[in-house]
DNA sequence: ACCCTCACCTGCACGC
DNA sequence: TGCGTGCAGGTGAGGG
């Protein structure tokens, strides 16, 4: 489910909630989670470590572990998927019904991975391989990054017969969206999402960079303002519960906020792009 | 090298 | 009420 403002955010909740405790124990109830390692020895080189940071590369959540015995640093590299969460529970707490993993902390709680759809991932990996690892190694620049850039992603446009909104959605290309924020930073900047990417005027290509970054960035603000709660899992969602920032998303056919023309909406490759046919015109 | 389709899962909303 | 269909915030394998 998360694009890069929810994991962003689920960073953010992940530091306050268990940076510096130690897992006594960890449990892996859904062996796929953790394949090709097993769930025991997952468990064993886990066990005893402290959690000394907590960072995100693209949608990839790293979870920085210092075993406390061997001095040895890994991380746990962990991707939601569609419907991965994390939730901070106490030992009283009944466990929901899609927990695949149970880490069990030093201070009596439990930091607890669920997932409906079981599509989410977690690895372990040294922390000097962390960028070596498959689908981090080939991801394109940090959005806020300083390698970001018009040229980049003009270069990056011109090289493919793809659609925008295809494109937009490759993280080796451009990092961060995802289904939502795609159509919502093409609205932004006022392109037509069929557009083939290499057709894209020069002097759109920096309002389509700027529609990205806003449109990130507000998400990221959004989420902010409404606290995700780990504590209370039942309290929060993703999306539009966090602040207004779907503006086409889940439209069809509602009035277009600029200009009031019906929203509409196409599938293809079986997911759904919304935009407003008048003001983003081919 | 590129790009498309499908597969991986559960669950929900919809129409009949 | 039940059943079939389509859809859901993501990616990766496999094939053209």
């Amino acid at each position: 489910m998360p694009e890069l403002p929810e994991v962003e955010h689920v960073v953010r909740s992940l530091r306050r909630a268990v940076l510096s405790r130690t897992i006594v124990a960890a449990e892996v109830r859904l062996p796929k989670l953790v394949a090709p390692t097993s769930r025991a020895a997952f468990s064993r080189k886990i066990k005893g470590s402290r959690i000394t940071a907590v960072s995100r590369r693209g949608k990839f959540i790293l979870i920085e572990l210092q075993n406390l015995s061997s001095a040895k640093s890994q991380v746990l590299v962990v991707h939601l998927r569609m419907t991965g969460r994390f939730m901070v529970l106490s030992l009283d707490d009944d466990l929901p019904k899609h927990a695949h993993a149970v880490f069990y902390l030093d201070d009596e709680r439990r930091l607890v991975f669920n997932d409906q759809r079981q599509f989410g991932v977690m690895r372990l990996v040294a922390a000097s391989r962390v960028s070596q690892t498959k689908g981090i190694e080939q991801l394109a620049p940090e959005p806020f990054s300083d390698d970001f850039t018009n040229d980049y992603l003009k270069q990056i446009l011109n090289r493919s017969r793809r659609t925008l909104k295809t494109l937009l959605l490759d993280q080796t290309r451009v990092l961060g969206l995802g289904n939502i924020y795609a159509s919502e930073a093409l609205f932004r900047a006022g392109i037509n999402p069929f557009v083939v990417a290499a057709e894209l005027s020069s002097r759109r290509v920096p309002r389509l960079h700027q529609g990205i970054r806003d449109v990130l960035r507000a998400a990221i603000s959004g989420n902010s303002s409404r606290r995700l709660n780990l504590e209370s899992p039942e309290g929060f969602s993703y999306g539009e519960a966090f602040g207004k920032v779907w503006q086409v998303y889940d439209r069809e056919g509602k009035p277009c906020y600029r200009c009031g023309t019906p929203i509409r909406r196409l599938t293809h490759g079986g997911r759904s792009t919304y935009w407003c046919p008048r003001c983003q015109r081919k």
